[in-house]
DNA sequence: ACCTGAACACCGTTCAAGT
DNA sequence: ACCTGAACACCGTTCAAGT
């Protein structure tokens, strides 16, 4: 009795292969097609299988986003100043939140398993070296840099996911604020959701003031 | 056949009082203490009844947070300089995120839905107007501040629920990183993990870094 | 040691029937 | 219009038994 599979002769569950199939469905589906019983049908067995190579779903998101990571092409500007090469570091790093849906979610709330988060760190340390900035603002500003991404990438994921209901509620409420008891709103109203579109400006605001931030708080 | 239960009398049901029972829920037992199911139990009904006010959780998380905001008491800061009171105020709002747990991560995910975010909207505008900050930087100003407090919060949550397993793995690496191929992390690493504690020196860090870029980039 | 089906204790949301 | 029990289609994780 030979079964006849549509995926090739089964392998050995590793956790390799477990995070490289949860990282495809991840890729395809968003968030939602990464859970454990379906990265575990996707492997052709039940999902007490995963348990053996990974405690819980956190822990496999985190290895996932590593995984993720070790997709970045990073790119080259050696020619560059080094806020230019940050930002293109970042504008990188950005660009897969962006594209694979779900990966900015987990990037907000887990902490990437793996080296080649560490490896992103080292490249933001050594472009904030080369900008003289000191070590502890450097430490907290790699920090602050990451969590910044992470949530425009976010921010940006769920606006596209959802055109109407959820953010133009939102945008409603600040566009019709009511003008006598929200003046400072009121004036802003617009500008608020300014950039909110396909362009960098936004993104390249945000960079900019944690830089330049940065520079001031480190004398 | 009177039925005798611990709670008074059943009030009829309305957003508010669906609202107010779910943030009941989630200050005593954090975010899982809220889901549909449990709410409309605690309001001795089947959860279907809820969605006559309610389209769905993520609604009615934007709808808690919003009353969450309108638990907070603002400082009175009349005498402060205008950077003085932002932080008060950003201050007050990140202990309202850190003591409720729960509403730490729903501000990390969801626009609140209400007047109560549109009036710690208000105030800080009001504050960078102070400063003399101009209309289109205070307007992205504002979602970074806010952005800055809702993800140092959470980040201080899930530190205080997990001492051990998730973040010191984490830490661990970071400890532990290649001392030739990591050079910039080795360097800075016991500073990546300082003011992670108790004290605001970080947190305050973080703001300040905030507004000296907006004003910079204000420019 | 590794693998697994079945079970446990949950979810959010919708349906169909009631008042 | 509002309310609701039951059903649908899922979850993550653990257990107990297999190899």
């Amino acid at each position: 009795m030979i079964s006849r599979r549509s995926r090739p002769a089964k392998q050995p569950l590793s956790r390799e292969l477990i995070v490289k199939t949860a990282y495809e469905l991840l890729k395809e589906h968003g968030i939602e097609g990464m859970s454990m019983r379906k990265v575990a049908k996707a492997l052709d067995t039940g999902p007490a299988s995963l348990y053996v190579y990974v405690n819980n779903v956190q822990e496999l998101s985190a290895y996932v986003l590593d995984y993720g990571l070790g997709q970045m092409v990073y790119p080259d500007s050696k020619d560059s100043t080094w806020k230019e090469q940050l930002f293109d570091l970042l504008h990188t790093y950005f660009l897969l939140l962006f594209e694979k849906p779900g990966l900015a979610e987990i990037s907000l709330s887990t902490i990437p398993q793996g080296t080649n988060f560490l490896q992103l760190t080292e490249r933001i340390l050594a472009a904030l070296h080369e900008g003289g900035i000191k070590s502890t603002s450097a430490a907290w500003g790699v920090d602050l840099l990451l969590l910044y991404v992470s949530s425009v990438a976010y921010e940006k994921v769920s606006w596209k996911k959802q055109g109407s209901s959820q953010i133009s509620d939102a945008k409603k409420a600040f566009l019709q604020a009511d003008k006598t008891q929200f003046p400072f709103i009121h004036r802003v109203k617009e500008e608020m959701f300014a950039g909110d579109t396909v362009s960098m400006e936004r993104f390249r605001w945000g960079i900019d003031v944690i830089l330049y931030g940065i520079q001031q708080e480190d004398n």
